[in-house]
DNA sequence: ATCAAGTGAGACCATTTTATCTCATTATTG
DNA sequence: CAATAATGAGATAAAATGGTCTCACTTGAT
């Protein structure tokens, strides 16, 4: 019972995060109706729009958490396991581009808790590459994963406004991250 | 009359970017008050939300402008040059900051032209960055200046969390943009 | 001092949006 | 097949917001 409602809040999850990746100030009824669902249905599987944000905050931290442990941050070098994560994490732009403008979400309380949390593999993998001299030392490992979020989102908004070719982009993000865009 | 009204809606404008940083979704009201002034006059200053954005807008690009033209691109190595802007362009990340979620905006048909036309003068820096050697010619020059943007959005963003020192901004983000993250 | 212009506070209306509720219809389950 | 649960469409209320207007008050120029 629960579990099949599970199972429909996370397509309707889905599809709202597509709709607002298109138009961030998309009403209830809009992503009800995107989704397939009725306007009551949808208050029935979220009570508030709060509640609904939340729950695609949520959902974005789960599947940054799921690309992060399929991508074996251990296995290999730490620039190898970083260009891993990274390249299941472009294709996911859709789903997690909301989560730099919602307010509604980055300042609820807990939310910020929970997002450390799932990011703190990569944390570590940041230190492990520091600490093999595979990263520079002199920047700190908050910044560094700063700029890699801040990186793969110009990758998302460049592939989509196609200037970017989807193939090719976690490629020239990662040359671009790790090289930077001057000739040695 | 009319110059007078100008320096004050500039001011106004300043207030409303200001507001509109911490809190994007701020409703006019919120905007008069933080301005110091009624909505009533606001409404006499600029006659919609939608025009109030606008205004906002292409005060933005008057101010990267002229930091551009202070930074006189044509002197010195590209990379100097560039460096120069940056050190210009962070400080006002306040003002700046709205222009990347505001959907009035970016959407406005005649506002894209003037943004392109704004940042004209960089894309040639870039390609002259190219022509010398200086900068890698095998990423496309639209994608360098979205590395840029989004990097100074990182910076502003990390300086405003407390992560990175004001002073040592704009140096941190240009090894960081220009060298990389990784150790050569 | 006087007069005109500009201003602020808030009442007011229209619109939008969130949220609740009802009810007929459809699925589901036993 | 029958009973029960879930759904969709829309009516409705409640809240927020944009925009207009009035009016008393301040400011500045003459």
């Amino acid at each position: 019972m629960t579990s099949i409602m599970d199972a429909r809040r996370i397509e309707v999850l889905h599809a709202a995060a597509e709709l607002l990746a298109l138009k961030p100030a998309s009403s209830l009824a809009e992503i009800a109706s995107h989704a397939g669902i009725g306007k009551a249905t949808l208050h029935r599987y979220f009570s508030s729009r709060e509640d609904l944000m939340l729950a695609l905050g949520y959902q974005a931290l789960e599947m940054v958490s799921q690309a992060i442990q399929n991508a074996q941050l251990d296995q290999g070098s730490a620039i190898e396991a970083l260009t891993r994560v990274a390249e299941a994490l472009v294709p996911l732009g859709d789903k997690l581009h909301f989560l730099l403008n919602e307010p509604t979400v980055d300042t609820h309380p807990d939310f910020k808790a929970a997002e450390n949390n799932t990011l703190e593999p990569l944390y570590q993998l940041v230190q492990r590459g520091q600490s093999s001299g595979e990263l520079r030392s002199d920047l700190s490992p908050t910044w560094i994963l700063y700029i890699l979020n801040y990186a793969l989102f110009a990758t998302w908004q460049s592939v989509h406004e196609g200037d970017l070719a989807r193939r090719e982009a976690p490629a020239v993000l990662m040359t671009t991250l790790f090289k930077g865009i001057a000739t040695r």
